[in-house]
DNA sequence: CAAATAAAAGACAAAAAGGTCTTATAATAT
DNA sequence: ATATTATAAGACCTTTTTGTCTTTTATTTG
């Protein structure tokens, strides 16, 4: 989603192919994700010549965290790293307060960066997924 | 194994059944683990009476990230945040550094903590799963 | 030795994740 | 209108993870 913005902030629409040779994933299996994302209204979608993803111009803050609690859930926000259900404050789990301080850390992560702000801060910069894309599948 | 190794400081040796009940989970999956586990020498056991599950007592330095590797592999260590392969300091993906924060306090946590000492912290402490147990299954 | 106890081994089964392909539908351009 | 382009939908398959059960083997105790 973020090369989609970024593709999006240069006026372009990047489809299928495009997308899944950038983060070097199988087409069909892109598709499929997308096209879950499309229907939870993370992405929109345009058929035919020129046609493409792209993000609602209108919300420019799109978090990580939001992101991440629809695909999978919220248990990495919330839940003990030992995965023990009676683990909380009065009852600790052994790692309860070492892995409290990272799941902070993520929790900062997660909450202050958007896709907007991940797109608009790596324009322009030679990126892990930056080079020019000749679509393939595969 | 935090627990196992807790209750060898008390000079017990906890079986299926009671690490299953602690844990929160099946007792036939909690048996087919401790067996992969068993297997690969990170844990001994003797079968028959007053048998069960222990830690090699020579060691105790049994480090949490040297269990994630065995288990999981290395990936959570050196792997990119995005999963892109093309990751790197050179081609940064756009989460790169703010990740990179991350990992490193992950591994920090998981290089420092051993089971042992996890054990040894937090014996006489009310955890979540110190409450004494009564072996069920399901 | 026999009985009881407890893990080891291995076969199975169900559910979830990952992956593929075909057909339908929408949009554009000519 | 129609040909072209591109996503949407849905069927389907494979692999991995999770979970269950039965049989075997080892150990202890009487």
């Amino acid at each position: 989603m973020v090369y989609i913005q970024m593709q999006n902030l240069k006026d372009r629409r990047p489809g299928v192919a495009e997308i899944a040779h950038e983060i070097e994933a199988p087409y069909f299996f892109t598709a499929k994700i997308f096209q879950r994302l499309a229907k939870q209204g993370f992405v929109r979608s345009l058929k035919g010549k020129g046609g493409g993803f792209f993000l609602d111009p209108e919300k420019n803050d799109l978090s990580l965290k939001e992101l991440i609690i629809a695909i999978e859930g919220a248990e990495l926000f919330v839940g003990c790293g030992f995965g023990l259900k009676n683990c909380d404050e009065e009852n600790p789990c052994p790692l309860h307060h070492q892995y409290g301080a990272i799941r902070d850390e993520i929790n900062k992560l997660v909450t202050g960066e958007t896709i907007q702000s991940l797109a608009q801060n790596t324009l322009g910069k030679t990126l892990a997924f930056s080079r020019e894309s000749l679509p393939t599948n595969g």
